[in-house]
DNA sequence: GGATATATGATAATGATTCTCAAGATAGGA
DNA sequence: TCCTATCTTGAGAATCATTATCATATATCC
């Protein structure tokens, strides 16, 4: 949490940017939210104790997270993007219920391990990977 | 080909829609097209020859190729989606070279048990999923 | 405190995709 | 072959998430 501002505020001052009363609501609202907010969702939360602040300003304050390295940028075949966190936050991949929506995180070194061989095997130099798994969770197979 | 122009044929009887010339041309321009379409693609190709198609019926028609299940909607980083034929087209997964785009396709039995371990670990049924390596291409790597 | 960047909010613009609707085409009988 | 019910089409409007624009407001640095 100081360690996310602290980090916010490093990129900030790097760059020339300023740290505005809007950025650092949108910030702990974003630090505060649970999972893998939409940006319209942040701004539900957002605006309401904070009227004035628009929607284009949760936009912009978010792509900044995501430059800086707070938060990151996923979608799960829907049309709009999701953000999660990523400080004292591991890597990760994610299984969606495709009736409930629900995203639950997972992390397994055999996967990673076997992606690397493929990377390797295919002489891709490999920066990054997207991987979900659709189907039904524990609670929807009733 | 035949297989492909059959399988639309009964998916169309079936659902008592019609077999129109333009559906018959979209299909014919999808199946010719080489690895992953976008909607806006096939239908430049198909307004070549036939500039009266428009770009609706397109889209429309890709619709049809996906749910009969002759094609796959796939998204790969960009905004617009891409389309490629499941006929004779083993499951496979993407790597996506993040300077010049190009997408080669993979397939590892390795990665598939390794998914399926974490499905049962987590006691998620799971139907399909969705794995893209980023990265850079043998040939982007000079 | 004042100058000068940069930010903001409101709203217009964008781009991919879907919807609408009047006019056209198909399939399955008579 | 023709009729008719039903499905399709093309054009453009509508939608939805996101980004751009621009005049006004605010942070930072001296």
């Amino acid at each position: 949490m100081q360690n996310a501002l602290d980090t916010f505020r490093n990129y900030i001052v790097r760059n020339k940017l300023k740290l505005t009363r809007q950025r650092e609501v949108i910030l702990r609202s974003f630090l505060e939210a649970e999972g893998h907010v939409s940006a319209e969702e942040l701004y539900q939360t957002v605006s309401a104790e904070n009227p004035s602040i628009g929607l284009a300003t949760v936009y912009r304050t978010l792509n900044l997270l995501v430059e800086c390295g707070l938060a990151q940028r996923r979608q799960f075949g829907e049309v709009r993007h999701r953000y999660e966190h990523v400080l004292e936050h591991e890597h990760h991949d994610h299984l969606v219920c495709t009736r409930c929506g629900a995203i639950a995180e997972f992390y397994s070194p055999e996967v990673e391990r076997v992606l690397n061989e493929v990377s390797r095997e295919r002489r891709f130099r490999v920066f990054s990977h997207r991987l979900e798994l659709y189907g039904l969770c524990t609670a929807c197979q009733g």
